[in-house]
RNA sequence: GGAGAGGUCGCAUAGUGGUCUAGUGCGGUAGUCUUGAAAACUACUGAGGGUAAACUCCUCCAAGGGUUCGAAUCCCUUCCUCUCCGCCA
């Protein structure tokens, strides 16, 4: 959300906006609503002064004045009641648009359609450091290269009874699995090690729920244009009443951890807030029935330690953090020695509600390419005008804060990058150093059969 | 899930149809006094909207709707909290 005023004085770089982030927004047809639902707020407030003041007056009045006022205010409530329904229905429609209206994105933010138009930032490997994009001989590099015939994931974990499609998808469904033995331990031990990891980085560390309210989901800016994207769940009362509140199964918990502080005005002192939250995380990836089918790349449910911070409004300051919690995710996955890449992502590509947006990708052999195992967005205020999340300044002035969020680490994802670039000739997994200790042992080999 | 009691300006409370422009205490800010601090005293102290601005303008007492000339107060729905009972990881 924007800024109403920000929106008038600003129409053709929200227009531009609009184009380049391929958002469907009728601007026009919203400065309309706001011209009218701005006239009808003063008529309907006239209408109001005029009823206050009478209905002051007549304990004062005598019988007949009283008599002869009550039909004449009858006449003026009936304008205004016409008004003030033209008006709510005014607002619904407003309210609805002011929801699509994008944030205008970085002057560095590449303008393109779709992630083809992505533009590479910089790639890592854990034999050349950081590389620069333009040093294509180095970029090719990257890549590792192995000795025999490398399996994918899907094939590593079954050979190795660490993953079981088949079950999944008999058990949960489409796009279900199962993880076994050393998996889960890794699986979990990721979780572990990247909350051990923000903490060390001064992040308040939080269970979040993931059944959440709408409001949240609004607020975060996945409603309403991912909808689809979110499973709703209840019991068979709340689903079928209209009534009733619905829950939804959120797919990530930075919903959670911004609507924490939805509604609250925060002193300038307690920022930045460093919070990262810990969930399950549900997708219904409707929409990619073709795509990923294969293995654990693309699943309904997750787990994923997320990384948000709330900082006061200052753009050095929003880059700065932004910078900052790409480094944090950076840091993690070459302690996880797994070679990557950062993309600076183009307006097509990012959401609505973005200024500015890293993913990064992450080495996955059997694809032979980058797989987005990361993202890192800047929101500015966007998000916080939704959720109403305000700070007193230095100056005592109120203003919505910065928000930004990445992920530190998403599974089982990761793990497809984990097993297929540290498998071995003989068709065992190398267990990161960083993740032994969770796993309880350094190599992971096939079991004895049962 | 059932029964009951509740939700008021940062916190605690008062307020059951017009005197509420929401009182009082605590907290906070500023000032007086003081070498400094504390105490005491005095003043100020919620958020939005409309307007070029002023403003004797409008809105907000959990949220939404209704009754009424007029609602914090009455009615309905939803959400939440507490107590008891039931079920349960």
């Amino acid at each position: 959300m924007l800024d109403i005023k920000y929106i008038r004085d600003n129409v053709d770089n929200l227009r531009k906006a609009i184009t380049d982030k391929r958002v469907d927004l009728d601007l026009d047809a919203l400065l309309d609503l706001d011209t009218q639902r701005r006239n009808l707020l003063q008529e309907t407030e006239s209408f109001q002064a005029t009823k206050n003041a009478f209905s002051k007056e007549i304990p004062t009045l005598s019988e007949e004045d009283k008599a002869a006022k009550l039909l004449e205010m009858q006449e003026i409530d009936k304008h205004h009641t016409e008004a003030l329904e033209k008006l709510r229905s005014i607002e619904a429609e407003y309210n609805n648009l002011m929801l699509l209206v994008p944030n205008i994105p970085s002057p560095e933010t590449p303008i393109g359609k779709d992630d083809t138009d992505n533009v590479p930032w910089s790639y890592w490997s854990p034999e050349l450091g950081h590389v620069d994009p333009t040093d294509t001989d180095k970029v090719a590099q990257i890549p590792p290269t192995f000795t025999f015939d490398i399996k994918d994931h899907a094939a590593l974990g079954k050979d190795l009874d660490l993953i079981d499609i088949d079950r999944g998808t008999e058990v949960s469904g489409f796009r279900g699995y199962f993880l076994k033995n050393e998996l889960v331990l890794m699986h979990q031990g990721l979780m572990f090690y990247a909350m051990e990891k923000l903490r060390s980085k001064g992040f308040t560390i939080m269970q979040t729920p993931t059944l959440v309210r709408e409001f949240a989901l609004t607020g975060s800016g996945h409603f309403p244009t991912g909808r689809a994207e979110i499973y709703q769940v209840g019991n068979a009362a709340n689903l079928e009443s209209e009534d009733k509140e619905k829950q939804f199964l959120a797919g990530t918990s930075e919903p959670a951890l911004i609507g924490y502080y939805a509604n609250q005005i925060l002193e300038e002192s307690q920022l930045p807030i460093q919070v990262s939250g810990i969930s399950a995380c549900y997708r219904s990836e409707v929409g990619s029935y073709g795509k990923d089918t294969k293995g654990l790349y693309r699943v309904k449910e997750f787990l994923k330690v997320e990384q948000v911070v709330i900082c006061k409004a200052d753009m050095v300051e929003g880059e700065n953090w932004l910078a900052k919690l790409r480094e944090i995710s950076e840091e993690i996955l070459q302690e996880l020695k797994l070679p990557y890449r950062v993309l600076n992502i183009c307006t097509g590509d990012m959401g609505a509600g973005k200024y500015k947006m890293y993913d990064i990708e992450t080495w996955m052999p059997a694809r032979q390419g980058y797989g987005e195992t990361h993202s890192d967005s800047n929101f500015t205020d966007w998000q916080a005008r939704r959720l109403d999340i305000r700070y007193r300044d230095s100056e005592g002035k109120i203003q919505y804060a910065y928000t930004l969020n990445n992920t530190a680490v998403a599974s089982p994802r990761i793990l497809i990058a984990l097993l297929e670039n540290y498998q071995l000739a003989d068709g065992s997994v190398k267990v990161p150093e960083v993740l032994q200790k969770y796993v309880g042992t350094d190599v992971i080999t096939a079991k004895a059969k049962k």
